[in-house]
DNA sequence: AGCGGAACCTGTCGGC
DNA sequence: TGCCGACAGGTTCCGC
């Protein structure tokens, strides 16, 4: 489900009311998110824990607890976080529950079982962090620091944006947006992208994570902000989802095509 | 290197 | 109403 824009959302959602609270009790419901740790074992680890600090790399989402340990959550595709009272009563997807010191409860929802909790003791080592791309939003991300990895590449330019060692953070909707944006196809080997077009890639791709965060991410299916409340980007996408809509600059059908199993929308006229 | 396919799991939607 | 296949915002592993 969630790409860079959704988790960051939820990043600074969870902060507003996460920072400072101590963990006191803790459910889990189901093992998927925790795997391979036992339920005890996670327990036992986090239990008494204080959230410091949330921090977001790509898609992950970083819970700063006492130093050293870290719990990196992973939405996969339908995982969210959810914030309430303890009066309330969770959903059957509620698979990993954290009553909180006062009053609220911190859930972890996941339809499909495809998210994950993971505790370490360091960001850096493996084998999570290290493996990781360029952040998109960050001063690192230029047209001197992507050129040489798009050059050595000669995968179709949506294959290489969706490869989280490349770009950390891009997935199926931003991408297909990001292309059209800059007028060139996903099934463009990547090393052929021209300089001109490396310079508004990285434009468009900041663009749109950033227009995509301030409004609160994209909800199509099942993406809820922490509140539950819907993101709004939905509003604005171009392509994604719009199979035989017609192009806004030229009117023809958008195509979809399948690419790496996933589906990719884009106007054969606009995007060359 | 990079592709296709399957797997992980559950739910929804459209067609017949 | 019911069954069946396709599809879903992600990642990983395996074989070619």
């Amino acid at each position: 489900m969630p790409e860079l824009p959704e988790v960051e959302t939820v990043k600074r959602e969870l902060e507003q009311v996460l920072i400072g609270r101590r963990i006191k009790a803790i459910d889990v419901q189901r093992l998927d998110p925790i795997k391979p740790l036992t339920a005890e074992l996670f327990c036992e680890q986090l239990e008494g824990q204080t959230f410091r600090q949330i921090l977001r790399r790509g898609k992950y989402l970083l819970f700063g607890l006492n130093p050293p340990l870290w719990m990196i959550g992973h939405l996969r595709m339908t995982g969210k976080f959810v914030i309430s009272s303890q009066k309330t009563t969770l959903g059957k997807h509620a698979r990993v529950i954290f009553r909180l010191d006062q009053g609220e409860q911190l859930s972890f929802e996941d339809v499909r079982c495809f998210g994950t909790l993971k505790l370490v003791e360091s960001l850096t080592g493996p084998p999570l962090m290290s493996q990781l791309g360029l952040e998109p939003l960050s001063a690192e991300f230029t047209a001197s620091s992507l050129k040489p990895l798009l050059k050595t590449s000669k995968r179709p330019i949506k294959n290489f944006l969706l490869d989280q060692t490349q770009i950390a953070g891009l997935g199926n909707i931003y991408v297909s947006e990001i292309l059209f944006r800059i007028g060139v196809s996903p099934l463009r080997p990547a090393q052929k992208l021209k300089s001109k077009e490396i310079a508004a890639l990285i434009a468009a791709t900041r663009l749109v994570l950033e227009s995509a965060i301030a409004n609160n991410g994209t909800s199509i299916s099942d993406f809820r902000r922490v509140d539950d409340k819907t993101g709004e980007f939905q509003n604005f996408l171009k392509v994604y989802g719009k199979e035989n809509s017609p192009c806004e600059n030229c009117q023809s059908p958008i195509l979809r095509i399948v690419q790496q199993q996933r589906s990719t929308f884009y106007c054969t006229h606009c995007q060359i």
